[in-house]
DNA sequence: CGTCCACAGGAATGACGGGCGG
DNA sequence: CCGCCCGTCATTCCTGTGGACG
């Protein structure tokens, strides 16, 4: 009775304690609520631009841009999926397919994901890209439809694979004869038309959508609507609520965030038995995401990422240089006996580390000596140590003390 | 005012594991 | 089974460059 009392008590406070949530689905980001506050002109505007399918005519193509949690995706999907009813009811023959493409990641698998929305079977691989297209373009056709493709976060997928796929999307229109295509491109990257070939950015932005940040105010508004239907009445205070518009106002007025912040400092109230939802409760959830961020983040990295983080963790300099930190990553994998990188690839290796936000990394140039980059460790010290102390491949690493600085010309430290 | 350092970072290429169609 | 292709990671070779020093 004793040991499993204290469990109960654990499980019997979470079933019956102070119970905070109705729903906290709600307040998850791809929550597509019935409601969207301060979006009503960019509704009306999509609306307005693809309504022509519903008379069996080919609207035109989109382009909308606004930085992350702006409400693009929310708008998108709730305007098609209103659309796809109306359709259903008219008998037009529409059919839409959201794409993001970070997550699906190459111009293969974009094709490959279009294809399967057509109904075909596509293999993982093995194909070239050029045969999945032509497989795509023919289901397609055959399947006489006008088909809205919506590609999310297009920005990423053409810095990293450049616009020849867009290229070939925007022209397909011209080799069909039973179908018809629109294409709407998301983009969280306003100068997304520097990246890309006139003809293909003319094509894509027959119409241009914009979406402003929301201002603390439409955050509040737009927390206060999902929290009536995610909380139970009287558990969120007003500071509280405040707090998070302020929060993620400041953020680029990203709802995505605020949302977030929302949702954390619910779980963080409710697992410590409170009654009401207090600013604290947000403070404490702003750390708590960020630490999850960054543990994610360290535990996913590759083993050489890990390396070169912990030789910028040994320099211990508030601005280490590229050369510094190759010779300790050097001395690290000859300890562990690693093959080790050229400079070269520590280089991009250091790049996705500062992309990640777990380092630093500002190219300066030192005149006379020299041109590098920069770079300072982001994260706490005792962050690393907990972290990749865990794999017991690095505990040895960790307090390893490299000596290599003094061999390194010029490691004059301070200014 | 040119030089020249210590790299940055683009392009081309290759090795490799996974998977195809025939 | 072969020949081919994909995506990923990495190497090799390369040209570019901001600014302190002389």
């Amino acid at each position: 009775m004793g040991n499993s009392s204290v469990l109960d008590d654990v499980f019997e406070s979470f079933v019956n304690g102070a119970k905070l949530f109705k729903d906290r689905e709600v307040l998850r980001h791809d929550y597509l609520p019935e409601k969207l506050p301060h979006r009503e002109d960019q509704i009306r505007q999509l609306g307005a631009t693809v309504a022509p399918v519903l008379r069996d005519s080919r609207c035109s193509n989109i382009f909308i841009y606004g930085k992350t949690g702006t409400g693009k995706t929310a708008v998108t999907k709730y305007v098609l999926s209103h659309l796809e009813s109306k359709a259903k009811e008219y008998g037009a023959q529409v059919k839409c397919c959201y794409i993001n493409c970070r997550m699906t990641g190459s111009e293969y698998r974009v094709f490959a994901a279009l294809s399967q929305s057509v109904g075909l079977t596509v293999p993982f691989t093995g194909l070239s890209v050029g045969e999945v297209f032509d497989r795509f373009r023919q289901g397609l056709d055959q399947s006489k439809i006008i088909f809205i493709i919506v590609l999310d976060e297009v920005d990423a997928l053409i810095k990293e694979h450049g616009d020849a796929f867009m290229y070939e999307l925007t022209r397909i229109n011209e080799t069909l004869t039973k179908s018809k295509v629109a294409i709407i491109g998301i983009s969280n990257d306003l100068r997304l038309k520097e990246f890309l070939d006139p003809r293909v950015f003319s094509s894509l932005s027959e119409e241009e959508l914009v979406f402003r940040p929301y201002d603390a105010g439409e955050l509040r508004n737009i927390l206060l609507e999902r929290s009536k239907l995610s909380f139970q009445d009287g558990v969120l205070s007003e500071s509280a609520l405040s707090i998070c518009s302020a929060l993620a106002a400041a953020e680029h007025g990203d709802a995505r965030r605020a949302l977030d912040l929302l949702r954390v400092a619910g779980e963080v109230a409710e697992r410590i038995g409170a009654k009401t939802i207090t600013e604290e409760h947000v403070r404490q959830a702003e750390k708590h995401i960020e630490h999850n961020r960054v543990v994610e983040a360290l535990n996913n990295l590759t083993l050489h990422s890990k390396l070169v983080l912990l030789s910028v963790y040994h320099l211990n300099k508030p601005s280490a240089s590229t050369g510094e930190i190759y010779d300790i990553y050097n001395e690290l994998c000859g300890e562990m006996g690693a093959g080790l990188l050229t400079q070269r690839r520590l280089g991009t290796l250091v790049n996705e580390l500062d992309s990640m936000g777990l380092v630093n990394a500002k190219v300066v140039s030192m005149g006379r000596y020299g041109r590098t980059k920069k770079i300072r460790l982001e994260i706490s010290r005792s962050l690393i140590r907990d972290v990749l102390g865990g794999d017991n491949r690095f505990t040895p690493l960790i307090e390893y003390k490299p000596q290599a600085s003094a061999s390194h010309k010029g490691s004059t430290g301070g200014s």
